[in-house]
DNA sequence: GCGTTTTTCGT
DNA sequence: CGAAAAACG
């Protein structure tokens, strides 16, 4: 593979030298030129937040400077459109090979395969890997070959395949530079001027950097690992690993991490430390958490934008931007869930089981969409990260196959004692009056909440987390006048729960006469076009200052059954409406499927949907009749490859980089397809017991039949 | 100790 | 809600 022309290394959220394969191939084949394409126009509604910027700016600077000591540099490229920019450098390099590791979120996926077909059009060579979990999402089924739909199942096979997850490569020892003169850089600018002194606090807590990721990855191993199980729950404890942002954008390698704790697990397990163990388990299920969100990203492109179970669609949520606004600024008058957002605020970190508190709250007992919550986190947290954060929005929503519902409210009558949905906000036992408030488990001294409310620091512990039942002579020594300095509760706990009860028994009729629309035939019957998702409503209408309802405890708000709109927070760097993109991707893919490479000898059915490649393959696998395939193969292959792929079985590798997750974007109606058949459920979960394969089933069948 | 009841916890 | 763990007697 070396010879003539250079390779492209296109770095993308893979920022680093260890355990690189694209990097690593780009070294075998001969000379390199390392390039950075920033182009966030083409991540629609998701161009990155403040703090995110802030960590790339300084992500990409920490890896230009190791590329140097190694003899290159990264050439970084301002863009509206990544696919052209890679041809230019392509041609301004002389390159004839383009090295890539695979994404799995909606955009990364289109642009990729867009990319792969572009160039190699062009006579590049275009290889792609596996850089950024234990396991590329389609080598991962269940014994028929079929997807997982829970995290359990999934997560279980994970760890016991047949094959482990490759061991770590080490940095190239030297990189021969290719012609990096003939494509000057770009200055990239990640932060305006207003951006720069709130960024400049966050040095202090933080260092972005592939070997400060690496730093973070062995400090957490060494010390606050062993006692991960112990203090996983405390809302301030130092005890998280602090990688989310290092992992977001893959300056460490997840196998690394994985390989590294796996032997301290074994050393444990010999000493016969149990803690230290389960401990060990408990870590890496938050590992497998990210490897699943990129699975259902991959199975289930929509997932960032809509419910998986399509019940959620009949939720009448609250749309209020005043509780929304209250949310953000952390004044809901719930004092953990208002330390929360600020400590979101000033530092753009939260504790996962804040994450969850804060979540809860805003789903549950403000009604407020989802998605709006969603999109607040992805502008403010450090590490924002689409498959993540949208499989743990979904899993709050309840909208996730083996998640909890949504209206878990226990035993409201048999005890008197009822909790708005687990672990969130409320356990009431007359008895245990110190337990009455969740805050207590999270926070049990209420040090957490003190330090991002000083208005409530004065105030004893017993009160801490729920200051509206505190005596007035106690409130007025601690300084707070209530509805004045702290507030009210924004909503009564009560109210929420009654309304809350409301709004599920008005989903669940919506929802039947939907079924029942269906089963007739008379499918428009009941206000469809009310119900189906929308997509972003520009920019103006959902701006959040620019008319904001008085606060009102007026239990008649607006409801309304769009879960899809979501208010714009950054200044408007948006490019185009969401349905164009897709209306212009669907035919974009239409055009050049055509144009796919057939050269090679796995390509046999080059016409066949590729929809979803790694559904295409699992059928494959399932009925064992053909070997797995991909219909989008890069062109030039050598013989090596050849042998491997045609040798292939389900547990195949893919070391050597043949395979590009494809989603093309006809995907939007195979997505609405599915939640429009998971409306036919009556609760999700006796559904799937009786049907344990159904949504596979009809999922899949719904893809080949898009084709 | 061990059956029974209560509490916890869940991606 | 239902399984698993803890607490009870």
């Amino acid at each position: 593979m070396s010879g003539r022309g250079c390779s492209i290394v296109w770095f993308r959220r893979d920022l680093r030298v260890e355990d690189n394969p694209a990097l690593a191939a780009g070294v075998r084949a001969g000379a390199v030129v390392a390039v950075f394409i920033w182009a966030p126009e083409e991540e629609g509604h998701y161009y990155p937040g403040r703090v995110s910027r802030w960590w790339l700016k300084h992500s990409l600077a920490y890896l230009d400077s190791s590329l140097k000591s190694l003899g290159t540099s990264l050439i970084t490229k301002r863009s509206t459109d990544t696919v052209s920019t890679l041809l230019e450098v392509v041609k301004s390099t002389g390159a004839t090979r383009l090295f890539f590791n695979h994404l799995y979120d909606p955009f990364s996926l289109d642009r990729d395969h867009r990319a792969k077909e572009v160039l190699t059009a062009q006579g590049i060579a275009v290889r792609t890997y596996n850089a950024d979990l234990l396991y590329d999402p389609w080598e991962v089924h269940d014994d028929q070959g079929l997807p997982f739909t829970t995290f359990a199942a999934f997560w279980e096979r994970c760890l016991s395949m047949p094959y482990d997850p490759e061991a770590p490569l080490l940095p190239p020892k030297r990189i021969t530079s290719g012609d990096v003169f003939r494509c000057p850089s770009d200055t990239l600018v990640f932060e305006d001027e207003s951006e720069k002194g709130s960024n400049a606090l966050l040095a202090r807590a933080w260092s972005p950097g592939w070997s400060n990721a690496n730093k973070a990855l062995t400090t957490f191993i060494n010390g606050p690992l062993i006692e991960y199980s112990m203090n996983r729950r405390k809302a301030d404890s130092a005890t998280t690993s602090f990688l989310s942002p290092h992992l977001h954008f893959g300056e460490v390698s997840v196998r690394k991490v994985f390989h590294l704790v796996r032997i301290k697990q074994v050393l444990w397990a010999n000493e016969g430390n149990k803690a230290g163990e389960e401990s060990v388990n408990l870590f890496l299920k938050s590992i497998g958490l990210r490897e699943y969100s990129r699975y259902m990203s991959f199975n289930h492109p929509h997932s960032h934008e809509r419910p998986l179970l399509g019940h959620l669609k009949f939720f009448p949520w609250v749309v209020d931007e005043g509780y929304f606004k209250a949310w953000r600024q952390g004044r809901t008058g719930y004092p953990l869930v208002d330390a929360g957002m600020r400590e979101l605020w000033a530092t753009g970190w939260l504790h996962d089981r804040i994450r969850v508190v804060v979540s809860s709250f805003f789903v549950k007992v403000l009604q407020l969409p989802w998605r709006w919550g969603m999109k607040y986190f992805w502008d403010t947290l450090l590490d924002a990260d689409l498959e993540s954060d949208a499989l743990g929005w979904q899993y709050i929503s309840g909208t996730l196959p083996d998640g909890r519902e949504l209206d878990r409210i226990d035993n409201p009558q048999i005890k008197s004692v009822w909790r708005l949905c687990p672990t969130e906000l409320i356990v009431v036992g007359a008895v245990k009056p110190a337990y009455e408030f969740e805050g207590y488990k999270f926070d049990p001294n209420g040090e957490y909440v003190r330090r991002w409310l000083p208005e409530l620091a004065r105030l004893p512990t017993e009160w801490i987390h729920h200051p509206w039942n505190a005596p007035e002579s106690v409130l007025q020594a601690a300084g707070i006048e209530l509805g004045s300095n702290y507030p009210l509760p924004i909503v009564e706990i009560d109210a929420a729960k009654a309304r809350l009860q409301e709004a599920l028994s008005e989903m669940w009729q919506h929802e039947a006469a939907s079924r029942a629309a269906l089963e007739n035939g008379t499918e428009e019957g009941l206000g469809e076009s009310e119900a189906l998702p929308v997509a972003f409503p520009p920019d103006t209408q959902m701006d959040v200052d620019v008319h904001e309802p008085a606060r009102n405890n007026n239990p008649t708000m607006a409801r309304r059954y769009e879960d899809q709109m979501v208010p714009s927070m950054t200044s408007s760097l948006l490019r185009v409406e969401e349905e164009e993109v897709s209306l212009d991707l669907r035919n974009r893919a239409t055009d050049s499927r055509a144009e796919v490479p057939t050269n090679v000898n796995v390509n046999q059915e080059p016409r066949r949907e590729v929809l979803n490649q790694g559904v295409m393959q699992l059928q494959a696998v399932r009925s064992n009749a053909t070997p797995p395939q991909f219909n989008i193969r890069i062109g030039l292959q050598n013989a090596e490859d050849s042998m491997a792929e045609s040798s292939s079985n389900s547990s195949r590798r893919e070391r050597d980089g043949g395979v590009v997750p494809v989603w093309s974007p006809s995907t939007s109606s195979y997505s609405e397809q599915f939640v429009g058949e998971e409306n036919g459920i009556g609760t999700s979960s006796s559904f799937l017991q009786r049907h344990p394969q159904s949504h596979q089933l009809m999922n899949w069948r719904r893809l080949s039949q898009t084709g």
